[in-house]
DNA sequence: CTTTCTCTCACCCGTTTGGAGTATTGACTA
DNA sequence: TAGTCAATACTCCAAACGGGTGAGAGAAAG
């Protein structure tokens, strides 16, 4: 048998918070080491116990569930943030992630998905709703809206692909054996086609547009 | 009643290919329009049927379903293209991601679990099983692998903001109302610190490594 | 068979950068 | 109080870059 998963709760409902705690209690597997209505003893609770995982609300009076991740993350970087919400917010769930949480659901979530949720991230997942991972991966695969096609040509984009990469006139000339004159050539024509004026805006419109995909 | 999720299927192993199939043909909801083994009637497939979900098996012979996706999403943007693998490789992850797939989930995931993820991924949502998602969030937070410091004093990191922006030392001069020699110094004294020695470099250093938040 | 495009190379000119020093001031620290 | 460091500024030099202009060879398109 396994150690059971260390688990501290942070929700203000009083109802749902001690529904959840039974449940946790009668669950073989699960530690709960406390329940709290807020993040009031954050602190002294995360780095006292540390424990394996934070089950975290986002609304709550005082300190949000939102800003608690970072604290929880730098007291106890092993501990993984399991983030439970309503609120399918774009912005808070990204909030939410860049503070280092590893996982976040709805409160329409069933008992037993969270349970196994828990177990999830334990294990070193990122259980998440449907929803919320559909607005994560928007985020990735977005990065082209407008996707200009600016018309580069192919050696344009070698050129381009060689400016991102660091190298310098002199450096891409003999990569591809071509006279460095040529590769300014070919630099001011792309500088024409991005309409930038130097090589460190190219380089930024490059990476920001993807271009070099 | 909804109508059915009209769903095509691409799956090279033949045993599992026939139970999925019996599966959804069994199941009220969806509309199994066909299975295949490969993808060599895939374009005319998706273009003639417009399915809702196309469920692809990455591993196959032939045209692999990474290759597949972006064919799929531009014959019929609106099906939902669900990756399903055995290989819980992150570069696979993130090319599917970026060639449109909507959903990621590893073969060990139950019928009765793909059959929600289904129905998730036909409602707008992203299914991904959790050690999938982690690799995505990863990619996120990713900002302090090695996390250095560097120690850059502030006005070091405000003239590193500065590159980061594109602007000249000139520029950079004015705005910050001290001489171009000073913001060279300083300059000099950042590439030493990130150990480059050019603009760009400094540049795409910061970028990477999220120097700049 | 011209026109257009791409890739190639060259020369000029002035500005911006990189590299290497030196130096003054003020603030913090041992 | 002496030492360290950040921030400021300057000089000299050489290399790299940005902008302008011109031009030849070959391929593709009309």
């Amino acid at each position: 048998m396994e150690a059971p998963i260390r688990l501290v709760y942070f929700e203000d409902n009083k109802a749902l918070r001690e529904g959840m705690s039974f449940l946790f209690q009668a669950t073989p597997g699960f530690a709960l080491l406390g329940a709290f209505e807020n993040c009031k003893n954050l602190k002294e609770t995360i780095a006292a116990w540390q424990p394996d995982v934070v089950l975290m609300d986002i609304d709550m009076p005082g300190l949000s569930g939102i800003q608690a991740v970072p604290i929880v993350k730098a007291l106890s970087p092993a501990t993984q943030v399991l983030m439970l919400t309503v609120v399918d917010d774009a912005d808070a769930i990204f909030q939410a992630i860049r503070n280092g949480a590893s996982g976040y659901l709805l409160k329409n979530t069933s008992p037993a998905d969270i349970l196994t949720a828990i177990r999830d991230i334990h294990r070193g997942g990122s259980p998440m709703t449907p929803s919320v991972a559909r607005k994560v991966l928007l985020h990735f695969q977005q990065p082209k809206p407008g996707g200009e096609d600016y018309g580069l040509s192919t050696r344009e984009m070698e050129i381009l692909r060689g400016l991102v990469k660091g190298n310098s006139f002199k450096g891409m000339a003999d990569e591809l054996s071509i006279s460095v004159e040529t590769v300014r050539t070919h630099v001011r024509h792309i500088y024409e086609k991005l309409q930038v004026n130097s090589k460190t805006e190219a380089v930024l419109k490059a990476l920001r547009e993807g271009l070099t995909r």
